[in-house]
DNA sequence: CATAAACAATCAGCATACTGACGATGTGGA
DNA sequence: TCCACATCGTCAGTATGCTGATTGTTTATG
C-alpha cells in the first residue's frame, strides 16, 4: 500500500530488466533491502581489513567511542546511543570487559545500573584505532564524490531517522 | 500511517557539530558505516513486521527468490548470485529444506555439487510473500521521495557494485 | 506498609555472517 | 597412472541481532 513513486519519472535506469520475466518478482538488485544488506557486509569487509590487526569489530568500536565520549552512561543508555538492543550490548560488553578494555560497575543510588567506562587500555586502543576506522568509513563512500556522495549521505541520513522507531533498538533523538 | 503523499519534506537536520569536542573524533551518525547498519536493523524490522506470520527472513526469501528464477544452481552458484558466504548458504539451506521449501540433489556429473531447487510449498509460500515483502522494501526508503530516493538508490547501487569485491561473498557481476 | 507494576540486566535459543579447517571429489601435468 | 592441486560442501568456533523469559531492584499504589 505504501505508495508507488509515481511522482517522478521513471527514465533512466534500465541496462537489465528489474523483474524476472516468468514472474514480474523484482531482481535482488532493484529491492533496497538487499542493496542495503550488501552495502553492510562490504563495509564491514573494509573494517576488518583497516583494523584487522586490533580485533574489534565495527560494533565494539561504536559501543567504544560512545564509552569514551560519554562516561558512566549505564547500558540501558548505551542502547539508545549506539542503535544495539540490550541483550546485544550486554553480550558486547562482556567481551570487551574480558578483554580489559572497559570496565562496569553497579551504581549505589540503583543497584540495577551497571554504569561503563573505558579502561586506559581501551583508551589507548580507540586513539590507536581512531585513523584506520576513520579510513573503513571513508572507503565505504569513496565510489561517490562531490554532490552525488552529499546526496547519498543525506538520504541515508533521513531513511535512519525516519525509521528510527522500528526495531528493538531504536536510538535517542538528538 | 504508511505514506505521505504531499511529500512532507524532513525539516533540516538539527544542526549539531559532527565531532566529540575533545576528541575530535566524529559522532556515531557521521560515520557512514554506523548509518549502514542502522538502516539493515530497521529494513530488517519492516520485513518482520510485514512478513512476521511466514516466519522468514530477508536473506531466506532472497535464496528462495533466485532459486525460483533460477532452478538447478548448485550452491556454489548460489552464493555468486545472493551475496552470501557458502557457509551461511548451507545453513540457511538447511533450514529451509528441513521445512520442506527447498529440496537439494547432488549431480550424477560432479558430485561434489547439491543442486537446489524450490519444492511446491516453496513456490506457494514465495508467491503468498511477494505483495509484503515488497512493501517492506518500500517502506524502507518511504521517506525520500522522487529525485531524492532515485538519487540514493543510484548512490547506493554505485557503492554496492564498486565494494562488490570486498569480503567472503562477492556476486557474480551481471 | 505491603503489594503490584515498572525497570535493568541477564539468559536461552535461534538466524545471519565470517574464519579456518576438513573430507570428498575432480582435474591437469609429469 | 599417479600425484599435486583446486573445488564443493560442511563443520567448529565466534560475533552481531533478535525474541521471550527470568531475576533482582526500584517505584507507585492501595
Amino acid at each position: 500500500m505504501t505508495q508507488e513513486p509515481t511522482a517522478a519519472p521513471q527514465p533512466p535506469m534500465p541496462v537489465r530488466p528489474d523483474r524476472h520475466e516468468q514472474t514480474g518478482v523484482a531482481r535482488l538488485e532493484a529491492r533496497p533491502g538487499f542493496l542495503i544488506r550488501r552495502l553492510h557486509q562490504i563495509h564491514v569487509a573494509l573494517f576488518a581489513e583497516e583494523c584487522g590487526g586490533f580485533n574489534i569489530t565495527p560494533v565494539q568500536y561504536s559501543i567504544m567511542s560512545v564509552a569514551q565520549m560519554r562516561p558512566g552512561l549505564d547500558q540501558s543508555e548505551l542502547t539508545q546511543e549506539v542503535g544495539v538492543d540490550r541483550a546485544t550490548l550486554a553480550n558486547v560488553l562482556a567481551r570487551l570487559e574480558k578483554r580489559g578494555l572497559v570496565r562496569r560497575e553497579r551504581t549505589v543510588h540503583d543497584r540495577r545500573l551497571k554504569q561503563v567506562h573505558l579502561t586506559p587500555d581501551g583508551v589507548t586502543l580507540l586513539a590507536e584505532m581512531a585513523e584506520p576506522a576513520r579510513r573503513a568509513h571513508a572507503r565505504t563512500i569513496a565510489a561517490l564524490t562531490g554532490a552525488d556522495r552529499e546526496a547519498f549521505l543525506d538520504g541515508l541520513t533521513r531513511l535512519v531517522v525516519a525509521g528510527n522507531g522500528y526495531g528493538r533498538a531504536p536510538m535517542r533523538i538528538g
